[in-house]
DNA sequence: TATAATTGGTTACATAAAGTAACTAAAGAA
DNA sequence: TTCTTTAGTTACTTTATGTAACCAATTATA
């Protein structure tokens, strides 16, 4: 019998990945610090769920916050080295998408 | 006001790979042709999941079914070009975590 | 002074997805 | 006939996600 096992870390790395929103967000912050509302309309993603990701990623160090105390406060959420380091996962994916996703392919209009 | 979206072949690849354990079925499966229960045990996954997930990764072209009439019956999946030409993301994803993860990973995705 | 506007959230509740365990079909073996 | 094996399915519980209303802090406006 064959008792192999994946490899942890892979499965640690996969299961972060395969948290929905989670690349995601991750993906459009590869573009630079962003702030909160910003990331919501252009993921389309609600408040709750956002906010819950973000504070996941800060705990594993993916993403730091940045509070700027302006007049309407900013903050500010950028990737971490770990985090952006992340990019050439993203690359493969794109690439992936390109030559294997049909254009039309779950295009919405809202 | 920025308007700028995610580009859909992309957002399509990601949630593919952001269903749970899709990402795990496919990385198991480019090490070749591989049974229903073998995928269970190896992937930790029930019958219920793997039977769904088997059957999405089957319609969106990435996996083959194929029932050899033995005794009992074998049935193996395999995957397509399309489904093997995820190696690379996969590959970079491995890379990541024997970078990234600890070996013994403390950090729960809650 | 009271009201409004803006950002960055949180709360409460409904719905969808995942986890669990028992069950089934088919087909040959005992 | 009953048992075993593979490959699932069904019924039910628990968890995750979607949705919309609400809140706190801060400053501008009537």
């Amino acid at each position: 019998m064959d008792t192999s096992v994946i490899c942890p870390r892979f499965e640690s790395a996969i299961s972060l990945l395969s948290q929905r929103w989670t690349g995601l967000i991750i993906y459009q912050l590869l573009s630079g610090p962003q702030r909160f509302s910003h990331l919501t309309e252009v993921i389309g993603i609600s408040g709750r769920l956002l906010s819950e990701r973000l504070k996941n990623l800060e705990a594993q160090g993916l993403v730091t916050r940045t509070v700027y105390p302006e007049t309407p406060v900013r903050i500010e959420y950028e990737l971490t080295e770990k985090g952006f380091s992340l990019k050439p996962v993203m690359d493969e994916i794109q690439n992936w998408s390109q030559v294997w996703i049909e254009p039309i392919e779950t295009v919405e209009t809202k």
